[in-house]
DNA sequence: CGATGCCCCTGTATGC
DNA sequence: TGCATACAGGGGCATC
């Protein structure tokens, strides 16, 4: 499930694996994800372009072509990015391969088939409303805990949803938003309208501590998550609470509880978290 | 217009 | 053991 950490461990490793690398082929297996265009258009405007660099916007990883296109990915679920040598098998789930003119290879793989890729020019990337919408990104200068505490004022129902709504703040998923809330010692169901300064300070102090940390371990291999590398993140050990149910709280013993919260599997420690 | 819930899909976990 | 079913989930979309 790749979040804010993990899309930008992708981002890290493409600049230096596959930026300035020429796409000569593109073979499209399944272009049952391309969104936009058409996969006729698809190809032809990729093949013969150079990536220039590599960003991120919250969980959309965009690839910049010399051609001023960008070739955008949103991974969802089950979606990756692999970059193999020529004499490693191909990955399982493979449904675009983007051949580079050094005979190395970019695969992009889903099991699912959720993840989005599109390609459009720089003007039209308001398009894809969720990228129109998006919040501040967590990790910017921009956001601070004045910025935080504005966006939060006013705001309706739960702080967990709350943290994974992408209009609100930009690449917390499930994962990073409950270990946040764990670290910030909030229960995911307290009303938004109802925190006290001090505790939206614990949680804004937590998250972009959290989603650091998250990054410098590479990220979190929950479910199909993969590095550039084909290899796993580092970070899972280090959860506090996401997928612990039943295990003992680190901080004070009791057992870790899970519950649906605003439709997502959500775990908690009932003592720590109030 | 905001909140809620369904849906896309398939590997994995659970139940009998 | 093996089969059937439930469940997981990001974000778009329909619905109320």
């Amino acid at each position: 499930m790749p979040e804010l950490p993990e899309v930008e461990t992708i981002r890290q490793d493409m600049i230096k694996k596959v930026k300035g690398k020429k796409i000569v082929n593109v073979d499209l297996r399944n272009p049952k994800n391309i969104k936009i265009p058409s996969s006729v258009e698809f190809k032809r405007g990729i093949e013969g372009k150079v990536i220039q660099d590599i960003k991120r916007k919250g969980k959309y990883l965009i690839l910049i072509l010399d051609s001023r296109d960008l070739l955008i990915f949103h991974l969802k679920l089950t979606g990756r990015l692999l970059f193999f040598p020529p004499e490693k098998k191909e990955p399982d789930y493979t449904r675009i391969v983007f051949i580079f003119s050094d005979n190395t290879r970019l695969f992009f793989a889903d099991i699912r088939g959720f993840a989005d890729v599109y390609l459009l020019p720089p003007e039209k990337i308001d398009t894809i409303p969720a990228i129109k919408n998006m919040g501040p990104e967590p990790l910017s200068s921009e956001f601070t805990l004045e910025k935080f505490k504005k966006i939060l004022k006013g705001k309706k129902g739960k702080i967990k949803p709350l943290l994974m709504d992408q209009t609100v703040i930009a690449g917390v998923g499930n994962i990073y938003s409950q270990e946040s809330l764990y670290r910030a010692g909030i229960h995911p169901e307290r009303s938004v309208s109802r925190l006290k300064d001090e505790e939206i300070e614990a949680i804004y102090r937590s998250l972009v501590e959290v989603l650091k940390e998250a990054i410098r371990y590479r990220g979190s291999s929950v479910d199909a998550y993969l590095d550039l590398n084909g290899k796993e993140g580092d970070y899972v050990p280090r959860l506090k609470v996401y997928g612990r149910e039943g295990e003992n709280c680190l901080r004070c013993g009791s057992p870790i509880k899970k519950k649906k919260i605003g439709g997502r599997g959500t775990y908690f420690c009932e003592r720590c978290q109030k």
